[in-house]
DNA sequence: TAGATTGTTAATCGATTAACAATC
DNA sequence: TAGATTGTTAATCGATTAACAATC
């Protein structure tokens, strides 16, 4: 299958294109060529035409890129062009906030179930969802096939929360811990703690 | 200098490494070595030994790595030894969760300021900081020469916001909202919507 | 000393870019 | 048609890895 030849760093690109795209589109414009794109996000033109390329000429000689049509392609290619299930573990301050946060909704992932272990926050409803008691976590993420688990509990649980999910079915993790998680061959996992961005930045300044 | 022809994939890896050594030091240990770092880290053990190389020899033939001199070692490379003043814009849910976060001040990041333009959430204080008219902006963040900023605000104002603190010194924009913004050339800026590593992930799955 | 593991070299692998024929 | 811009090739550039002498 082509899909699995396609590099991780050609595909962390596609969403910023798909950003940028949005942008156009909700500007009002038709098309788009490789070197405006490449201007807009800071890469070479030749980049972005080669990215496109390796699934399929959406270009056309002399015009450009269709934004519509492009940007449909590579939500397609995202699998963005269905709803993602997502369940959130560990309702603090930043887990309520990402539940509320309303970005997550209007592009396709849909916060569906949320867990803690705090008594005083079980039973809660956060933007809508009720907070269950993590005990139930394996059973309900089991049952409804969650794919995608979104890790926002104390540093201290954050590996014995995650070989509970992945026991049961999970496949990709946003670890929002400032932990190092060890994960099996198969499973997704992006190491989104905001301070090892902060981290990266400060060695440049 | 040096530090100028380091790869930016490897600056990117230091964090992680940091983290995990940390962890080791929490646990009471030593010394580790390459191989156990790479296991760990999912990397190869020559992959270690290599990045850490372009800093210097802190290694030690047949024992390894001692953990806190290491971990020293890298502290200062990312300029991780001393306290870094930012200023958070855009007190939405986001915003607040962010400046409650605790994991910022335990590494050595202070909000030292935020700012929005709603006059319900202006005054008020969060988590001991108040909140500022985003009027008042240029004048504070100059004053206090203060070198990165987390960008929380909604995506129709986040190029003016970044435009503003731009003019006033700002070195690092760590940019939250959906949009792709447009600095120029020395500025640091960090894509961390979170909606930006899911979309990444659902490609694999 | 014997065993272990580093730091570094050279080889490999992979990603980026310049250039241009194809073509809208 | 003339001008513009794609898609792709080949060259360049850069990052990863295997291997091993050095050495603790």
């Amino acid at each position: 299958m082509k899909r699995l030849t396609i590099p991780e760093v050609v595909v962390a690109r596609l969403p910023l294109y798909t950003q940028k795209l949005n942008q156009l589109l909700r500007e009002g414009r038709e098309s788009v060529s490789s070197q405006e794109m490449a201007d807009h996000l800071g890469i070479t033109s030749a980049q972005f035409r080669k990215d496109i390329s390796f699934f399929g000429g959406f270009g056309k000689q002399g015009t450009g890129y269709n934004v519509i049509k492009l940007l449909e392609s590579l939500r397609s290619v995202l699998n963005l062009d269905r709803i993602w299930e997502v369940a959130l573990v560990g309702v603090g301050r930043l887990g309520q906030a990402l539940m509320s946060y309303h970005g997550f909704s209007s592009t396709g992932f849909e916060i569906v179930m949320a867990f803690d272990n705090d008594p005083e926050i079980i039973g809660k409803s956060i933007a809508g969802i009720k907070v269950l008691d993590v005990k139930e976590m394996q059973k309900q993420i089991c049952h409804r096939e969650i794919p995608i688990a979104i890790l926002t509990v104390p540093a201290a649980s954050a590996q014995e929360i995650a070989d509970q999910m992945i026991a049961c079915g999970v496949k990709a993790i946003m670890n929002y811990t400032p932990t190092t998680l060890k994960v099996p061959k198969g499973i997704r996992l992006a190491n989104i703690d905001p301070v090892l961005s902060l981290q990266t930045i400060t060695f440049y300044l």
